[in-house]
Formats: C-alpha cells, sequence, structure tokens
DNA sequence: AATAGAATGACTATTAGG
DNA sequence: CCTAATAGTCATTCTATT
C-alpha cells in the first residue's frame, strides 16, 4: 500500500469500499478544523475530556488508524484500558471491510450515547434507510437488555449439533454410561450410602470399598478417600442433598471459596500450631517444585535426585507410570497419589527437554538412577528449533520458550489482525507499548511464531509433532484432518520427557517389555520405549479414538515391530477375566502406563473443569482399577 | 456435513511491591 | 510478613462459512 505520502492517504487505504463516500471520510479525518453535525460527537470526546484524552487518541492517530474508528472506540470504552482499546480498534477495522456503508448513521446513534454493539446489531438487521425505526429498535433493544435478561432465549436446541463432537474423545455417552454402573449393587448399599450421604461421589466410595474391603469401617473408608473430602465433609454437616450433580457444583464453589477463606489464612500459622491440623500438614506436602525439575533433567546433574523410598505395596515389579496435567484442581493430585499406593508425584516441566512447556505430573515406580536422554537431545529453545525463524523475530519479543502446546490453535484472522496492529507502528522505530504487549499477549496465549514481516502465525502440525518427539509425519495422512492432528498432538505426551523416565527399564529388560498402554492416544509410550531401544514383544492398547488406533497401528508397521500390538477402544472392557485371558496368553505386564484424560483437570476447560469425578477425567479410576487388578495377578504369571 | 473462528472465565502458582 | 497484580492453562460449544 501507499507509504509515499503522510499519515492521511494510509487511513484511507485501510478501509476501501466502493460505495464509501469521499465526504465521509472527509469530516471525519479533519474533524478538528472543520466539525459538521454528523462528527460532532467525536469532537465532544476529544474537546470534553481535556488532556490525557488527547494522548491517547494521539497515540493510537499516529499508529495509523482513522481518527473517526479511534474516537468511536474510545467512546465506547473509555481510555484507561488502552490494550482493550487497542483490541476494539483491530476488531472494527477487520470486520469493517464487511458493511461499512453505516458510516454515516452508525456515527449518528453512537453520537446519542447509544453503544456500537447494540446500533450496529440493529443496523444490521433493519437496514439504516429509516431512522426513526432504528431508533425504536435500539432503544426497545437497549430496554430489554438493561432490565434482566438476555435476549438470547430463542436458540432452540439443535439436536446434531450435540452429536457433531461426537468423532473421536467425545462420544462417550457419558450420562447413561456411569449412572447406570453407578448404581450400588447389593451388599454394600449401606457402606456406601452412608459415604454418598457424607458427601463424596460414589465413584470414590466405591473403588475405597473395593479396596478397603467390603466390612472395613467407616472411618477408614472415609480416610482413604482423602484429605481433600474432608472439607467436602464438613459441607455436608448441612442437610444432605439427594441430586449430585447439581448440588454438587455449588458446593465445589463454596468449598473453594472457604478454602480461600479459612484455610488460606490458616496456613502460615500451621507451624506454631500443634495437635490440631494433622491433615493439612500432607495437604501441603504436595507443592509444586520450582524449578519443575522432578527428580532432575539431563542437562542439570547437579540438581539429580537418585534415590527416594518408595512405599512398600508400590514396589514392583510390574511397573506403572501414570501420567496428568500438573495444574489441576486443588485436592486432584492428593487423590491421585493416594489410591496410587502413596506414591509422590513427580512434576516436570517439558521446556527442560524441548522447546516448549508442558507442565506435568508423573506417578510411577520406577528406580530414578542412572536414567539417561534419548539422543541427539532436542533443541531447547524457540530460535534453536525454527533457526529460519530468527530472522523475522522482533527484538521486541523475548520469547525463548513456546507455552503448552494445546488442541486448538490461533486463527488467521488473529495473525491478520496482529499484522496490522504491527503495520500500524511501522513508521515508528519500534512499535508502542500497547502494540507490543497486545502482541506479545497473543502471541504468548496462542503459541505464535514470527514467519515473515510483521507476519505470525501458529504452528503446523509438522512442528508440534517435531517438539514432541514424535517422527515426522507420525499424525499425517490416513484419513485424519488438520483439525484431528491438532487436537491428538495436543492431548499427547512429550516423548522425550517420558522416555528419560523410562530410560531406567533399558537394562532391566534387554529382551524387550510387555506393555499394556491405557489412554494410548497417539502411542507417546511406544513410540518413547522403542526411541530408547527397549524391545516391545507384547502391547495391549486401549484408546478410544479411531484415528488414534490407527495412528498406532501405522506407526507400529511402518517401524517394522516384531510384536504383537492388540488394541482395544474401551478400558471398560478390560476386566479381570479379560486380563487373565491376555496375560496367560502373552504373559505378565512389566509395564503400565496411562495418562488418563484430562478435560475436567485442565485450566482451559471453562465448561465442565470438574475435577476427578468428571465424566472424562474420572477414568483415572479405571486407570487404578486395572493397575490394581495387574498387580494382584502378576505373581502368577512370572 | 465438515471445518474454521470466536466467545466462553476460573483457578492456581508466581512475582511484584509494600 | 502481607496483599495486589500477573501469567498460564493436554478445552467446550455455538455459529458462520464452505
Amino acid at each position: 500500500m501507499g507509504d509515499d505520502s503522510g499519515l492521511g492517504s494510509d487511513n484511507i487505504d485501510w478501509n476501501t469500499d466502493d460505495e464509501l463516500e469521499i465526504e465521509g471520510f472527509h469530516s471525519s479525518c479533519s474533524t478538528v478544523s472543520n466539525a459538521h453535525t454528523i462528527t460532532a460527537g467525536s469532537v465532544e470526546a476529544r474537546s470534553f475530556a481535556g488532556p490525557s484524552n488527547t494522548k491517547v487518541f494521539d497515540n493510537f492517530i499516529s499508529m495509523g488508524f482513522p481518527a473517526e474508528v479511534v474516537s468511536k472506540v474510545i467512546q465506547e470504552y473509555g481510555e484507561e484500558n488502552e490494550d482493550k482499546l487497542l483490541e476494539e480498534i483491530l476488531t472494527y477495522s477487520a470486520s469493517s471491510s464487511a458493511g461499512p456503508s453505516n458510516t454515516k448513521v452508525f456515527d449518528h446513534f453512537i453520537s446519542m450515547g447509544f453503544r456500537a454493539e447494540v446500533v450496529s446489531k440493529v443496523i444490521q438487521e433493519y437496514g439504516e434507510e429509516n431512522k426513526d425505526k432504528l431508533l425504536e429498535e435500539i432503544l426497545t433493544y437497549t430496554a430489554l437488555e438493561s432490565s434482566s435478561q438476555q435476549q438470547q432465549q430463542q436458540v432452540e436446541p439443535d439436536p446434531t449439533s450435540s452429536e457433531y463432537a461426537g468423532s473421536s474423545w467425545d462420544d462417550l455417552s457419558d450420562d447413561d454410561a456411569f449412572s447406570d454402573d453407578e448404581m450400588p449393587k447389593s451388599g454394600d448399599d449401606d457402606t456406601l450410602l452412608a459415604l454418598v450421604k457424607m458427601g463424596f461421589k460414589e465413584q470414590e466410595a466405591l473403588v475405597a470399598i473395593e479396596r478397603l474391603g467390603q466390612d472395613a469401617s467407616l472411618d477408614d473408608l472415609v480416610d482413604f478417600i482423602g484429605v481433600a473430602q474432608l472439607v467436602k465433609a464438613e459441607d455436608s454437616l448441612l442437610p444432605p442433598e439427594d441430586k449430585p450433580q447439581s448440588s454438587g457444583h455449588s458446593k465445589l464453589k463454596k468449598r473453594s471459596l472457604y478454602e480461600y477463606e479459612v484455610l488460606g489464612k490458616k496456613r502460615p500459622k500451621v507451624i506454631e500450631k500443634r495437635g490440631v491440623c494433622e491433615e493439612d500438614d500432607e495437604a501441603q506436602a504436595l507443592n509444586l517444585p520450582n524449578p519443575m525439575v522432578g527428580f532432575g533433567i539431563p542437562t542439570e546433574p547437579s540438581s539429580l535426585v537418585t534415590h527416594r523410598r518408595l512405599p512398600e505395596n508400590a514396589i514392583g515389579p510390574p511397573y506403572f507410570y501414570y501420567e496428568n496435567v500438573a495444574l489441576a484442581p486443588k485436592g486432584v493430585w492428593q487423590t491421585i497419589s493416594r489410591f496410587l499406593y502413596d506414591v509422590e508425584p513427580e512434576y516436570v516441566d517439558s521446556k527442560y527437554f524441548c522447546a516448549a512447556a508442558r507442565k506435568r505430573g508423573y506417578i510411577h515406580n520406577l528406580p530414578i538412577s542412572n536414567r539417561f536422554p534419548l539422543l541427539p537431545l532436542p533443541p531447547r529453545t524457540i530460535h534453536d528449533a525454527f533457526p529460519l525463524l530468527r530472522r523475522w523475530w522482533p527484538s521486541w519479543d523475548p520469547r525463548t520458550n513456546l507455552n503448552c502446546l494445546q488442541t486448538v490453535h490461533g486463527s488467521a484472522r488473529l495473525t491478520d489482525r496482529i499484522r496490522k496492529a504491527v503495520e500500524s507502528c511501522e513508521h515508528l522505530e519500534e512499535p508502542t507499548d500497547v502494540v507490543k504487549k497486545y502482541v506479545l499477549d497473543q502471541c504468548r496465549k496462542w503459541n505464535l511464531v514470527w514467519v515473515g514481516k510483521n507476519k505470525v502465525a501458529p504452528l503446523e502440525p509438522d512442528e508440534v509433532e517435531m517438539l514432541l518427539g514424535f517422527p515426522r509425519n507420525h499424525t499425517r495422512g490416513g484419513g485424519i484432518s488438520r483439525t484431528d492432528r491438532f487436537k491428538s498432538l495436543g492431548n499427547s505426551f512429550q516423548v522425550d520427557t517420558v522416555a528419560y523416565h523410562l530410560s531406567v527399564l533399558k537394562e532391566m529388560y534387554p529382551d524387550g517389555v510387555n506393555l499394556l498402554s491405557l489412554f494410548s492416544g497417539i502411542g507417546g509410550a511406544e513410540v518413547a520405549l522403542h526411541r530408547l531401544g527397549i524391545p516391545l514383544k507384547t502391547v495391549v492398547s486401549v484408546e478410544k479414538s479411531e484415528v488414534n488406533r490407527n495412528i498406532v497401528r501405522s506407526w507400529w508397521e511402518q517401524t517394522n515391530q516384531k510384536g504383537n500390538l492388540i488394541d482395544m477402544d474401551d478400558v471398560q472392557q478390560l476386566d479381570s477375566d479379560r486380563l487373565e485371558q491376555l496375560m496367560s496368553i502373552y504373559g505378565g505386564f512389566d509395564l503400565i502406563v496411562g495418562g488418563s484424560p484430562c478435560n475436567n483437570l485442565a485450566g482451559s476447560n471453562r465448561v465442565s473443569r470438574n475435577g476427578l469425578e468428571g465424566s472424562e477425567s474420572s477414568l483415572f479410576y479405571d486407570y487404578f482399577r486395572i493397575l490394581d487388578l495387574v498387580k494382584a495377578m502378576a505373581p502368577r504369571f512370572r
């Protein structure tokens, strides 16, 4: 576009539309000298608020945005939050090419003090011919909105849309499946009922009963279920509710508030107190390490912890390796640890293994001495991982590591907005602080990288594969879409991290291992063991998603595996009979790996972050169930 | 039908700053 | 020591577009 003349011409380029009257732009661009009736609002906005306003205004004007847009947005959102302002300006500029013919009418109503959102919505619906009709509608709308409820009620539930997500991970018909199984069976009705009335979740209570036997005392069961639930038990001193679903939600909020207000203040004083709070100490024992390096990482041998004492009934074989997100809601890792034989979690951030962060907790009973990493060591900075990008990387973007690779990625429209924002500062030697903050925030949020002049982009699936330690094209082809690739990769292990932990098995099993892989995903554990040079004798892989099973199967064939790959789609199928059958054919399992679903634990989930009892994340209890079965059966298959 | 884009905050750990 | 601000997170669901 034309950089030839001054600021004015740039503004016009930004918004090219045939029907735009020159007059409209003329009036808005020359607001200071020539105040028409239409732009009076903009002028007032400037002159009223005094010098500070002028500064913010000028700031954006100097970036090259049209005065018309800037004043409009400032009027609506105030001038305090410049970040918000920039975002709005960019959003407006991106969407304005669609139908900007309404500038005049739009300005008219805006200058009357109505919200831009409402005005544009109404204009879109009724056109801009009849101003009186418009005003009526705007008033109705505004009144409706301010009175009480949203006006969105008329959306009909669409039966097809709820089935949309049912492609891979999500088609566990959760509600029915669980409520059927959760129905108390026979003998332990009383105990279970008592526990449920005390506020425990049925699933959890059932497992506790299964673990401790049916004639365990109530106290033991309560103790087993864990510290986190004691707080919940206090809550249920209130009249017990019948509906665990709805009341559980409000209870959860109440509880966290309770913890924040009471425990948060108590914590520091715990040291002083003696006999009162025994349980709190344990909760404190599971703090996240800083730096998050677990028992050690390859590059910092100085921080190595080479020995630990495992609880007696945790000691293998068989060995087990469990993984999930480190930043789960409070109490989740206490519960997981409690079930997995009180083994302490090892929290590791994969940013010490590759260029992307990945904060995860691992619970395993593997030895931790003489670990070794996969070679070659992967690049650990963005620049080493993507040397070609260095050329385009601005000096004011200080990132050296990417954030966690997730299942969704930034859109093309977002990268376009970012390009516009940076270009708006091109006449300066460096973008203004507001633009920098906006761009960096978005880049960090969406893991964007610089791929050209003023140009950012999300990572390609190939690049994500590389960062996570998978062979190139591991998830490519065979009927998997780009969206599915991102999703499967985002849910996967970081291979180098897992391999480092599993490396101790190499000298213990020179002839290979029998692997039970639950929630296999795209086969992170299998790939890790293979790259370590540990032969895979028999792999029983349980994975719900068909595309993921295909990926693993395809990898299995491409790498000329000699062993047997047995896959199934549902952990529920894996009961003691099936295990008995498998183990009698192939021998006992040496290693049980699993990263159970994180859906209901992950921070990104706004909708159903229900903790361990969520419909997907509660599958952790199946990992435990199967592991416990295999442990019990192991002596007979050795 | 399939896909991309966008809207949807809470929770927790960490740092900054008195 | 405290509080306040900041940063980051294996996501879900609806809508518009192709």
